[in-house]
DNA sequence: CATAAATTTGCATAGCTATGCAAGCAATCT
DNA sequence: AGATTGCTTGCATAGCTATGCAAATTTATG
């Protein structure tokens, strides 16, 4: 059978180049104890039976696989999602961890899946656009087996989760849209169940609230073509919204879509639209999406160093972190006078500066 | 340390189960002589225990991992890509074989990627995007790992590999535009080394060559602005080009971009442009392009096939499969007369139908 | 019931590396 | 020289499951 070819083991090795298998294990183990001399010997007998060592063995051994189980869902539906892929396995690369994926569909039942990463014993187990039960968090946590969610928040606190500030988000895109002299409002949401897109309808019609404004809701559900339908039944209302905020970026998209090519309305003139996740699509003379911005290499490499910082060390507690987002300014919506494309606005640290995007 | 604390192992379950450890594994793999009943006492245990057979340990008795190794490159930059992905780990899931991934970057030295697969002694390989070194095609050989190659052709025999008949998809789009009465002629290509990008090239060429024309090239370096610079530059020239084919999806959306919103041109009444990759985002109503589809399922279905065949049976040869595409026709390219918007046409079996897409 | 056949079970070991421990060794110090 | 210290090295074993083989048990057959 293929892979059954005998390969060389450290035994043999350690015969030939006339020293213990114990040798050779350290010749292969950085910072292990072992004279210079005879790593180099080892070296070379491995090099002549084309040895290298085995990785599940020594993973069984030490009890640390060295991998990593990435679960992620959306990658062909939201361009988001192969850039976050694209970064966390580089990032896992780069740190000496391996990557096991699975690619999940949206909500699909994770519990069938992670006792597939468990029985492999992965080190962590970094979800994206996905959810954890009560029950997997709770097997996760008696095999000691971190957990991390990126872009969803998490209900009890057995992993740690890092997002976007999604709540803050909706405001931003709440305030441009008034400041622009907008009136009648519209929100295309994502689903009804997913953290994101209700965070962000939250933060949206929490700041029109208080301005005295109700936005109309509808369902996008996280696609081109759902987004396009909600975008003309919009349309349709007697009170017809002109300020549309998406709840991600290929929604948007599909909203800009079906307002210039189905209901022949201009952009930015008779209808604004406001996105969610600013990836380099966003930027494409077609759309000059305006959008929040998630800082995704920011939440990356947080969201990577607690999964193994966790891992190393035993005692740290889950965290929960909430990265402000940016309000890119280009020419999808309106702008308020002051205010030009290629503006992006922080209100984390509540300044604006024209970084020409 | 996290992920070290003691987890149930099978002779724990079998000293619970009163029976002994060769039962508990007997247990747990499916056709093994066990009789029910002592199936049952074990994965009562089992359960009580919290016990799940440890996969590492399994593969190193079975030298078989049951891990596929997945190299992918242009991961973000493009949308094909996120789609072979998808595909191709749903199928290896439901085939029972777990992913190991590995993201690079266009054209990254594989040298050094490889051998961390085969550290893990994964079962079989498939790279996507990306080459192999005769080097490293005779390592993967030597340690009988079968390697399969997806939208990449091979110059030596020691791997399988998938692709779309790049060839036979160039000569369509030249065919396209003769009928529709173009002369002027323009390829953008993606980079002068991979193959996907040069057969393009080459079947464009030659069909156009044999009624006498022939084509501007321009280097769009397989992104979206490499290729709106180069529709650019196209557009500078003395003659410039009214029907542009380009290498790929993401190239032929760039061209689309510089040439309506940079050089005001219509298309495809001033330039009609064909791509290749036919992926949704194709059919969106902003760009409604047409493209010669790959029809990736079906090579995936093939690809995948081959490498699990060639793992489970040692004899078989490498086999270079070439799958016709076919050409999607919407409106970016301007229409012979008799076709309109909707049709397919498949060389393959020469026939063209209206599937309306 | 006796015997043959089929099924089930346990024993013992392979698969490969890492590592605690004690022993060996060389270098340093007094 | 003798004692001390610090490196290196090998031995032996752990880590967990699968499986060939022989023994034990059950079932079928005459």
């Amino acid at each position: 059978m293929a892979g059954r070819k005998a390969n060389a083991n450290s035994t043999q090795v350690a015969k030939l180049a006339g020293v213990s298998q114990s040798a050779v294990s350290r010749a292969f183990t950085p910072g292990a104890s072992i004279a210079e001399s005879t790593r180099r010997k080892v070296l070379q007998a491995a090099r002549k039976l084309g040895y290298q060592p085995n990785a599940i063995a020594r993973s069984l051994s030490t009890k640390r696989s060295k991998m990593i189980g990435i679960v992620i869902a959306n990658v062909t539906t939201n361009p988001f999602y192969p850039e976050v892929l694209d970064a966390l396995s580089r990032q896992f690369q780069q740190r000496g961890q391996r990557v096991m994926l699975f690619v999940v569909t949206r909500d699909q039942n994770l519990d069938d899946i992670l006792p597939q990463l468990l029985e492999y014993r992965v080190d962590g187990i970094l979800l994206t656009a996905a959810t954890l039960s009560s029950a997997m968090a709770h097997e996760c946590a008696r095999l000691d087996v971190p957990v991390t969610l990126f872009n969803r928040s998490v209900p009890d606190a057995h992993a740690s989760s890092f997002c976007c500030d999604n709540i803050e988000g909706g405001r931003m895109a709440a305030r441009l849209f008034m400041k622009s002299g907008h009136h009648q409002f519209a929100f295309v949401a994502g689903s009804h169940d997913t953290s994101t897109s209700l965070e962000r309808e939250r933060g949206f019609r929490e700041e029109l609230n208080q301005h005295g404004f109700e936005p109309f809701i509808e369902m996008g559900k996280f696609s081109y073509q759902g987004a396009f339908e909600a975008a003309r039944r919009l349309m349709k209302l007697p009170k017809s919204p002109n300020a549309v905020f998406c709840a991600n970026h290929i929604m948007a998209i599909g909203v800009l879509d079906a307002l210039r090519h189905a209901e022949q309305k201009k952009v930015p003139e008779d209808v604004s639209v406001i996105g969610f996740d600013d990836i380099p699509m966003a930027a494409w003379p077609s759309y000059n999406l305006t959008t929040i911005r998630q800082p995704i290499e920011r939440m990356i490499d947080s969201a990577v160093n607690d999964l193994l910082d966790r891992i190393n060390q035993d005692t740290m507690y889950p965290k929960q972190e909430l990265v402000p987002g940016d309000l890119v300014v280009r020419s999808s919506a309106k702008l308020p006078s002051g205010l030009s494309s290629g503006w992006v606005i922080s209100t984390s640290e509540n300044r604006s500066e024209n970084r020409n995007v």
